[in-house]
This record gives C-alpha cells, sequence and structure tokens, in this order.
DNA sequence: CATGAATGAGTTTTCATTCAT
DNA sequence: GATGAATGAAAACTCATTCAT
C-alpha cells in the first residue's frame, strides 16, 4: 500500500515540477534535466514513472484539466443541492473560470503553453478539444436555464470560452493587473449576455506594466 | 539590376519556407535544416542571408505584420478619401481583421505560434506589443468616432481584439470552418458593439471536426 | 566504491587524451571530438564530466600546474627538514625545472600551448599568471637566501624563469636532445649567478633536425 | 606597370590587415572574412592574391621577417662601413631586437603566433627556424669579433635568442611596460656577455597591470 | 579585378533515452 | 526504486573555398 503510494507521489513531483519549468520555459525548451532538477530528483526517474517526455506532459495536461473540471464541478453540485438559480450557478462558472483561470497568470501561462503544444500533437489535441467540449457544452447548458431569451446558446458559450482565451493571453503578454483583466472579463460577459446589469462604470484599473 | 534583386529574392524565399513550416510544426520544432528543405537551399545559405534562426524569425514576424498594418492603412485611407462614413471605416476594420487574419486558419496559425515565441522571447514580445498596442489604439478611435454612445473605447479595443484571438485560435483547434468562425465574430462583435442589428439567426455552420 | 571513482577516473582519462592531443595539434585545432577519439569515448561523454571544451583545457591547465606545484614542493619541504642548504634548495628547484619542465620536450610544448591560448583567454592567463607568480617569488626568495651578495632578486628570478621558457620553445621548435638543453639551461644559469663554476666547456649535443 | 603595383598594393593591405587581426586573436581564431573586414574588402579577394589562408599567413610570415632582416642589416652595414667597432655592432645588434621587437608588445604578440602556428606547420617551421638560424649565426660571429675570451659564441648567441623570446612572451602575457622590459634585457645581456658595465642599479619600473 | 552567392565539411553543444548496478 | 554512466541523433552555427558574372 506504502509502495503505491510512493510512486504517486514522485509522479505528483514531478508533474508539480513540469508546471514550475512551465512558468520559464516553453515545454519544447524545457529538458527532462530540468524537470528533474526542479523536482529534486534524477533524470532517468522521470523515465521509470513515465514513459516519455511527452507522456509527462499528457499526464500533465489530463491531471490540470481534471482538477480543474472536477472542482468546478463539485462547487456547481454543492449550489445546486442547496438548490440555488441557474443564474446563481452560471454566475459561479463564469467567476469559476475568470478567478481561477483567465486571472491566474501562472495558470493562463500553463494553459497557453498546452494549447501551443496541442495544435501539433494529436494526443494533446485530443483531450483538449475533449475538455473544452465538454465545459462549453456544461456552459450552454446553464445559459439555456439562467438566460432564456438567448438566441443560440451554443454559440455563446464558444464565444464565452474563447472570450476567455483571448483576454487571458492578452492578460499574459502585456501584463495586465488581476483587477483590470477581472474587470474586463466581467464587464465583456455581462455585454454577452446582454444583462441589464451591464451598467459597470469600467472604475477599474490599468495595465500594468511588467517591469 | 538582377544583382541586388537576388538577395532579396532570396530572403523572401527564407520567410516564404518558414511560414510553409510553421503550418506544421512549431518554431521551436522547426531546424534551420527544414527551413533551408522547404526553401529549396543549403541550410548555410540561411545563415548567409540572417545573422541567426532567431533573426529569420524576427523579420518573419516584423514582415508578416508591417505587410497586414500596411494593407489595412491603405484600405481604411482609401475609404477616407472617398469620404466614408466612420461607421464603414470601423466594418472594413472588423472585416479586414475577420476576413484576413482570423478567418484565414493558416495565417492565424502562424498568428499563434507568434504569441507562443513572445511569451519567452523579449524582442519578439516587444513587437508583438507594439503592433497590437497600435491596431488597438487605432480601432479605439475608430470606435470614438463610430460608436458615440460607447462608455470606454479602449476597453471595448481590448476585448474586440482579444475575442479575435481568442476565436481565432478556437477555430484552428477545432477546425471551425470559414462561414462559422466569420459568423460568430460577427455576432459576437455586434453584441460588444451592442448595435440593433445584431439580429442575426445564426444559421449558420456547424463545427467541423479536423479528422 | 568503484561508484564515485568512475567519474574522476573519466576525467583523468579526458585530460590525458587532451595531453597527448596537444603533441599533435594546437588546442584550437583540437576538437572535442578528437579528444574523445583519443580517449576511446563517445564525444557526449565530454560534455557530460565537463561544462564545456574551455573547462576541459582550464581543468587541464590546472591540473598541470598544481601537479607540477605539488611535486615540487613537496622536494623543497623534504630537503629542508633535512636541514639542506639554501643552495642545494635552489639548485634543486632550477634542476627541477630543467629536468622535469624545460628538458621534457613533450610537456614544454603543452606548457608553449597554454602560454598561446593564455594570450587571449582571460580564466587561462589568470590561471597561468598566478602560478608564474607563486614560483617567481618562490625562486626570488631561495635566491635571497642562497645568494646573498644578488641585487635583485625579484628580477634575477625573473630572467630565470624567462630564459627557461625561451630555452624551452628553442629545444621545441630546433628539436634539441635534452643533453644539449640541458647543458645550455646550466650554463646560463650560472652565468645569470654569477658563480664562478660557470666553468663548463659546453661538450655538448648539437640541435638534432625534426625532420 | 601600375597593373603590377595594383596587385602588390592589395597584397600589402592584406598582411597589414592580418597583422592587425593578430592584435586581436590567433591566428586558428581569425577567419579570411575578418581579414577581408579588416583590409575593407570582399573575401573572396584574398583568395585571389593568395592561394589559400595559410599562404596568407606564410607571406605574412615571410614579410615580417625578412622586412626585419633587411633593417637590421643595412644598420650594420652603415655602421660597419663607418667603421665602427665590433663592440658597437653588437650593441646596436641587441638593441635593434630590444627596441624593435622585444620591447614593442605588438610585434612581440605577433612574433609569439607566429612560433605558436610554427609547431604544427611545417612550412612556416622551416621558415622560422631558417631565419632564428641566421640570426643566431649572425649574433654569433659578432660576439666572436666583440669579445674575444668567450667560451662557446653559439651557445651565448642561443642564450642570447631565447631570453629576448622569454622576456618578450613574459612582457607580453604579464604586460611589463616597455621600460622594464628594456631595463631587463640589458642587465641580462650584460650579465650573459660577463661585462663590466653590468652595474645597473635597475631602477626601472614594475610591471603594470593590465587593467 | 571584384563581388555576391553558394556549398560541404566541420564545429561545439544539447538531449531524450537506455542500461548496468 | 534509484542513480551515474553512456550514446546516437540532431541542433545551430562557422568557415575556407569556389564560381558565375
Amino acid at each position: 500500500m506504502g509502495r503505491k503510494k510512493m510512486g504517486d507521489q514522485r509522479r505528483r513531483e514531478i508533474l508539480d515540477a513540469l508546471y514550475r519549468c512551465l512558468m520559464r520555459k516553453s515545454y519544447g525548451e524545457t529538458s527532462v534535466r530540468e524537470i528533474a532538477r526542479e523536482a529534486g530528483m534524477n533524470p532517468a526517474l522521470i523515465h521509470y514513472y513515465f514513459k516519455s517526455k511527452d507522456d509527462v506532459l499528457l499526464c500533465f495536461v489530463e491531471d490540470i484539466f481534471q482538477s480543474n473540471k472536477q472542482l468546478l464541478e463539485t462547487r456547481l453540485q454543492e449550489l445546486e443541492s442547496l438548490g440555488c438559480s441557474a443564474t446563481a450557478l452560471l454566475d459561479e462558472f463564469l467567476s469559476f473560470f475568470n478567478q481561477r483561470i483567465t486571472g491566474d497568470t501562472r495558470l493562463q501561462k500553463v494553459f497557453f503553453e498546452i494549447w501551443e503544444v496541442a495544435l501539433h500533437n494529436r494526443k494533446i489535441k485530443e483531450m483538449v478539444r475533449k475538455i473544452y467540449r465538454e465545459w462549453m457544452e456544461a456552459l450552454a447548458d446553464l445559459l439555456r436555464r439562467a438566460v432564456p431569451g438567448l438566441e443560440d446558446p451554443p454559440a455563446t458559450a464558444t464565444a464565452l470560452v474563447a472570450l476567455q482565451e483571448g483576454i487571458g493571453i492578452f492578460s499574459v503578454l502585456f501584463g495586465f493587473n488581476k483587477g483590470y483583466t477581472l474587470e474586463l472579463l466581467k464587464r465583456l460577459q455581462e455585454l454577452l449576455l446582454s444583462r441589464e446589469e451591464a451598467r459597470l462604470q469600467t472604475a477599474g484599473g490599468d495595465s500594468g506594466a511588467r517591469h
């Protein structure tokens, strides 16, 4: 029993190390050696726990996607079991993405890296497609329930997620501060959902320079 | 006469070869050898015309940005000299991006690649920031003139461009067909600009899977 | 036990291989490939044990200097502990250089190569300067003790070492035989030290052509 | 007629450019491109005027040796025709080397570079041997005439020249100032020639640090 | 004479991966 | 499990040299 756990812990350490490496370099520029050094272990160990460098990435992507998915699902289920309204659920959904993903520069960077690899790596591409499709379907469902008059929920869901990505990339590249990013996201989401409350005064912060 | 041109032609061939390479692989995975093979020349020639591999990329990015920028400016100036309305200019601006960039899967792929490199490459990052800032400022100006009641033109401009990017990436990764991509873009742009005409029925195409 | 030693042994083999390579070619002309071939190992292994080609050289120079320095110090300390006179120590000092360095064509060649690199390589230059300064200071000390009337011991020390180098290079380039080299050295050293015994008849050999 | 001259001038420019390059880099590190840039001409031109890079060096060495040889001979002949004593001729000989070669850090550096190449390059080696043998023979002759009691003029000549080289290299590597170098040389030469005048107080300067 | 273009061989270095211990 | 050692393939880049014009 302790045996199996050891392996899991090692794998965990490796995935975490990759996460930290991706803060600094692209996946292509990150060598197995560096991941190992970051994890404080021998490079050969990585090949003991994973088939290859790409396998590490695959597991990493699966892990980061699944954990976020689960976290979101758990939250939504909690709210639902409390009898919350569809609107509240939708708000939670958007807020989750805003706060946890797009608003988190580091995670956003990692997501961006994953998208990049996905472009040329079949397995990663499939995984990315799958998870995003699930998210968009879930979002479309919520939209149907929470915004009755909405003309084309799937398209709006796509738009919302694409917007998320776009803003996320911008925030990373231009060094937006979190406040401004969230402000922008909320404002646009309101617009896209044609809500009356879209009355924000954009009090909000300016883009913060990197240095 | 043919003398001086040879150099320019070769440089052009190299940049075009890189463009084609980026259809298949990321910049990091693309070797100088491959660019040379694609261009049908000796690898050393690339180092004869460019200081380094990164220099090729830098020139490539500058070229692709500048040529698009110039094309857009030319078009807008033509319209303006014809006495067109600000609304028409704005439409042209958005349409240019929709049709020429975001709607062109290949170019979009290349743009995405550039964004990725920009994350870790100072020079490329500065270039990307500069061109995007120019585009967003130009767009904000047009918004001021064409959409008088708009609360925060710069933020809306940022949103429009970010949306562009987001949809662009999605279209590449999910293999949207061009019609659907344009449909989606137009619809969202109308929404963001709160126009009355946002009446589209989105009859439009479904996402076409790649495989 | 055999574990830890492997690394040291390999490093030793590499340094020895470089030594042999320097018999045939200059450092600049010697490629990592050749060092590896000479050492009978995969070229990449050299980069496993050393940071770079220059690092190999640096360690090589340090090693060759330090080992000679230590050897000399050991000998002098032995003599001193036996209560030998300053004159005997001085003789040992000069004899050590004559026999072990200047008189050893191969080592002299290597020393010359090191001087050459030192001209354009900061680290090597500093190392060479340091070791030679140490040697000259030690020699000046001995001169003070052994040759009381000597006017300017440091200058004489410099002269003796410079002479050493000059004769060494000549012996390599003109292919002096060892006997002639030593003869010449001894004679000149006596002269520089204005000793009475400088009575040698230079019975000694002629320069032997290389080819 | 102007034709032939043009070629000579070009060749001269190339040799001068190589001289300047050797101030900064070793011959091995100096590329044909750099020589050409230094000479302000197209690299291919160098191959028009010389068979190869090594041919440039060969001509360079021949030129620098011959011109110095001729200059020295001219001076000595002048003195001889004026009826000067052998001692005066010897003094002129030594002084020429001291002032023009060993005391000129730049030229000394170049000589050192030549010695280095000579170690591994047959043609250069032969040339170097030849010129040095000539110099040493001429010096031995002068010694016979000027220092009657000298035991072994050839060996002393060798010693004097070797000392020259040794001090020269030291002055380059340790950055001796010219005054100190000349002081040292003169002092040692007096000693080797056992002259009474060897009474110098070595007032002279210390070694000057490079930076 | 002069030059821009072109090339093939070679350089140092990095890296994912394997393996014996 | 864990590690140091080892390797083959490939990377970017340099360079002396040749050649057509």
